[in-house]
DNA sequence: GATGAATGAGTGTTCATTCAT
DNA sequence: CATGAATGAACACTCATTCAT
C-alpha cells in the first residue's frame, strides 16, 4: 500500500518539478510575456491540459514558482544568521549570502526579478513573503537605536542596502561588462555600509 | 507650396504626438502587456492601420516613445549643469533634477520603467542613449582623479548613485508608504554621497 | 455468497443513485451545457472515471436519468387510474396527478424539460417510453367513439390536453408571475376540456 | 464618393447576412450547443476572427439572430391586422399568419425555439421584444370585457391560444407524423377558440 | 496619407474519455 | 471496483499585421 502510494507521489512530484523548471527556463529564455502555457507544457514534456491538473490556472503556476524561489532565497540569505555578531558583520553575511545565492541560482533570481515586473507581480501576497526578512529588519532597528546606522526612512535604507544588488546582478549590457568577483562584491558592500552607517 | 507642405507636416506631427501620448497613457493605465496596437490606436483616435504609416511595427512605436522620454529626461537632468562647481554640488544638482523630473512626469517615468522590463527592453540601442549622460560620467572620473570619489568599478558607483532612485520612486507597496518629500530626497542624496565619496 | 453479492449490488446502487441525484441537481443549478462529467462526478462524490464503470459514456448517464424520471412520472400520472369513471373525470384525474407530480418534483420535471431540448433529446427511444401512456390514449379513443371528444388528429388533442401544462409550469418570466394554485390548475383543465370536447 | 461608400456597405451587409444565415443553418443542423464560433465562421466562409469585427462576442451574434427573426415574425403575424373585425376573426387571422410564417420559414422558427431553451435564452430583453404583440393582448382584453372570452389568468389564455402552435410545428417524431395541412391548422384553431371562448 | 475590414496564428482554458494502478 | 493522472481536441477570443480602397 505504501509502495503504491509512493509511486503515485513520486510521479506527481516529478511532473511538478518539471513544470517548475520549464517555467523558470522559458521565462529566462524568452521572457514573461512570451512564456505561454502551451510553450511551458512543451518544454516540460507534457500536454497543456496536464498543467491544469497541477495548477488551477496560469497565474497559480507562475505565482507558485515565484513563491518557491522566494522561500528558497530567504533560507539561503539567512544561513548562519548570528544575532550576537556586530551589526556590520551580520549585514555583510546577509549581503554575501545573497550574492552567493544569486551567482549559484542566476536563473531563479532572474525569474523573480521578471516576475515582480510582470502583470502577476501585484498578485502575490507580499506581506506573507516579506515576513521571512523580519529578522534583518530587526537588526537595522537595533543599529539605529545604537546610533550605528542613520535614523532615516526605512525605504531609504533598503534602497542602499539591498536594491543595488539587483542592479549589479543585472547591469545594462554595456561595452565593459561587470564582473561579479569576490572583490567587487566586497567593495560594493563597503559602499552600502558607508551609505547607511552613521 | 511651402505652407501646404507645412500643414501636412503639422498634421503628421499631431498624429505622432497623439500616438505617443496614447501609448504612454495606456501603458500606465493597463500595463505593457495589455497595451495592444488597436487599443493604442483607439486611444489616439486613429485607425490601427495608421500606426503603420508612422512606424514600421509595434516595436518601433514603443521604442520611439521610450527614446523620446529618455531624451527628455536627459535634458531635464542636465539642466543648469555647471562644470565649475564642486563635484558634490554638481551631482546633487543632477540628483535633484532627476527627482523633480520624475515627480512632474511620473507617467513618462513609469513608462520607461515598464519598458525596461518588457520584451522590448533589450531592443533599444543603449549606446546612443547613454551618450547624453557622458558629462556626468566625466564628473565622476574627475572626482576619482581628485581622490574625492572611491576608485571602484563604474557600475558600482552607478548602483549607489542612480539606481536607488528607481527604487525610491517605485517602492513595493507596503503598509507604510514612502513620501517623496524634499527632505527625504535630500537625505537620500546624503546616503548616496556617503556611499561613493572617499 | 448471496449476501456478499447483495452487499456489492447495494453499494453499486448507492453510487448509481448518487450519480442520478447529482446529475439532476447540477442540471437544475447550472444548466445542461455546463454540466460536465467531472462536475457531476464531484457532486456525486466519485471520480470521473467511476462514471464510466456504471455508464458507457456521458450520453448513457443522461439518457438513463431521463428515462428514470419519465418512468416515475408515468407512474404518478396513472395513480388511481379508474377506467370505469366518466371520461372527463379520468382525464381530470390525470391532469391533476401531473400537476401534483410537477409541483412536488419540480427538479425532476425541469430536468426532463431541459433534456428534451438538449442534443440528447433526440437520442432517446420515444416509442418505449410513450407506451406507459397507452392507457390514456385508449381513453381518448373511447371518447372519440362515444362522440364525447372531437375526432381530430391525435397530435392536435395532445397539443391542447397536455402541452399547455409544460407552458404553465415554465412560463416566460414576465412582470406578473403565474401562480400554480389549485384554482388556476382546475381552471386550466376546464379550458383543456372545452378545447377537446365535442 | 457615394459609390465608394456603397461598395463598402454592400460588402459589409453581405457578410452580416452570410453570418446570420450560417448561424441559423448550423443551429438547425447540429443544434445550439455544437454550433461553435469556428463552425459558424466556416459555414459563412469567413475567418473566425472576422465574426468579432461584426459582433462583440458569440452571445451578440446569437442574440442578434434571435432578435432579427423575432422582429420578422412579429411583422408577419400582425399582417393585415384589422381592429374592427370580430374578435374571433382577428385571432384566427393572427393564428393563420403565424402558421404561414412558420411553414415558410421553418428554419427561422426552429432557431428561435432552440434559442429560447439555450443558455442564451435568458439574456435577451424580453420586455422590448414582447411589445410587438401588445395589440394582440389588447384584443384579448377587449374580448374579456365583452364577455366573449373567459376571464382567467392571461398565462392560461396564452397556454391555449399560442403555445399549442409550438407543439404542433415541432411534434415528437412518432410513427404517424403530423401534417401541417390547411385543414389541420383550421381545426386546431377551432380547438383553441373553444378553449378560450366563454 | 488614411482607413475599416480581414485574418492566420496564437492565447488560456475546459471537455469527455482513457490509462495505469 | 475504483480512481487520480493524463491528454487530444475543441472552445471563445485577441493579437499584430496586411490589404483594398
Amino acid at each position: 500500500m505504501i509502495v503504491y502510494f509512493r509511486t503515485m507521489r513520486t510521479k506527481d512530484e516529478e511532473k511538478r518539478a518539471a513544470l517548475f523548471e520549464a517555467t523558470v527556463k522559458l521565462v529566462n529564455e524568452i521572457g514573461f510575456v512570451a512564456s505561454s502555457v502551451s510553450k511551458i507544457a512543451k518544454e516540460a514534456g507534457v500536454s497543456p491540459a496536464t498543467i491544469y491538473v497541477y495548477y488551477k490556472n496560469k497565474e497559480e503556476l507562475l505565482v507558485s514558482a515565484y513563491s518557491n524561489i522566494k522561500l528558497d532565497l530567504s533560507k539561503a540569505v539567512l544561513q548562519d544568521f548570528d544575532d550576537t555578531l556586530p551589526i556590520r558583520d551580520i549585514l555583510k553575511k546577509v549581503w554575501l549570502n545573497m550574492f552567493r545565492y544569486i551567482l549559484e541560482n542566476i536563473e531563479y533570481f532572474r525569474f523573480i526579478q521578471q516576475f515582480a515586473h510582470s502583470p502577476y507581480g501585484s498578485m502575490v501576497d507580499r506581506e506573507s513573503l516579506e515576513q521571512h526578512f523580519v529578522q534583518i529588519r530587526n537588526v537595522l532597528e537595533r543599529g539605529i537605536e545604537q546610533k550605528i546606522i542613520k535614523n532615516v526612512d526605512r525605504h531609504i535604507l533598503s534602497a542602499f542596502l539591498y536594491h543595488p544588488i539587483t542592479f549589479l546582478t543585472n547591469p545594462p549590457s554595456t561595452r565593459e561588462p561587470f564582473e561579479l568577483s569576490e572583490e567587487n562584491i566586497e567593495t560594493a558592500f563597503n559602499l552600502a555600509w558607508d551609505a547607511i552607517k552613521l
